[in-house]
DNA sequence: TTCATATGTCACCCGACAGTGACATGTCAA
DNA sequence: TTGACATGTCACTGTCGGGTGACATATGAA
């Protein structure tokens, strides 16, 4: 299952313009419509693109209403994410900050870039 | 401070040889060479790229020693992200959970597409 | 049926980005 | 001083991603 690297779920959130929409999406599920009404800087086109990589990524649950298609957000991919990657990492914080002091510390201390 | 977008980091993070950079990164800190060696696939200068486009996004913290480029993780940019934004929207799982089985049920149930 | 609305699809443009080899610089040791 | 090693920089390439307009399809209402 879920080929174990979340690549998909990454390159979406890269771009700020997604990121804009799940912020979006995360109050209240949105037509298509009303999301491109709520990007006025993009065309339909673009916002519909965006849409499909979030899709792809399954960060988005769409349904069909008649001609309408509600767009769903699903935070699952984002708590996998997470859960995967980035807690285990941030939990080490302390020790990671230690380790770096440390690491200074024993070695060169002439540098140190403007 | 910090645009508060950090979309920096998350470009960053975007790439999965970058992500596997961080992780070899977080067990210990490395040479630029050691880090090459660690990717026998990609050539030394693909390595420095991916390097510096962490270390622009503050993901890495740069300290020489004569020859040696030590490159160690930092891992307060993660903490950042997640903090402004994986956490609060993975923490309304639950009621995003609800609010989509809500929404789905109190409309169509005609489609779903193969 | 007819027409406006909402969405889907296509072809194309352009800039960003991952990757490369060649060459330059800096540092340590013999 | 000389040479090997580690790193820095440059010019170039091909691909991917975001953006667009034009056209096609589907649905609801008059």
């Amino acid at each position: 299952m879920k080929r174990s690297d979340d690549d998909d779920v990454w390159k979406a959130l890269s771009d700020r313009t997604r990121r804009g929409v799940v912020d979006v999406l995360a109050e209240r599920a949105h037509t298509t419509g009303e999301l491109v009404d709520a990007f006025p800087d993009l065309s339909r086109t673009a916002v519909m693109k965006h849409l499909d990589v979030l899709e792809a990524a399954g960060l988005l649950i769409v349904t069909r209403e008649g001609r309408l298609r509600w767009n769903t957000l699903n935070v699952a991919p984002l708590q996998r994410i997470f859960d995967a990657w980035v807690s285990p990492r941030a939990a080490g914080l302390a020790a990671a900050g230690h380790r770096l002091k440390q690491h200074v510390e024993s070695r060169s201390r002439k540098k140190g870039r403007s």
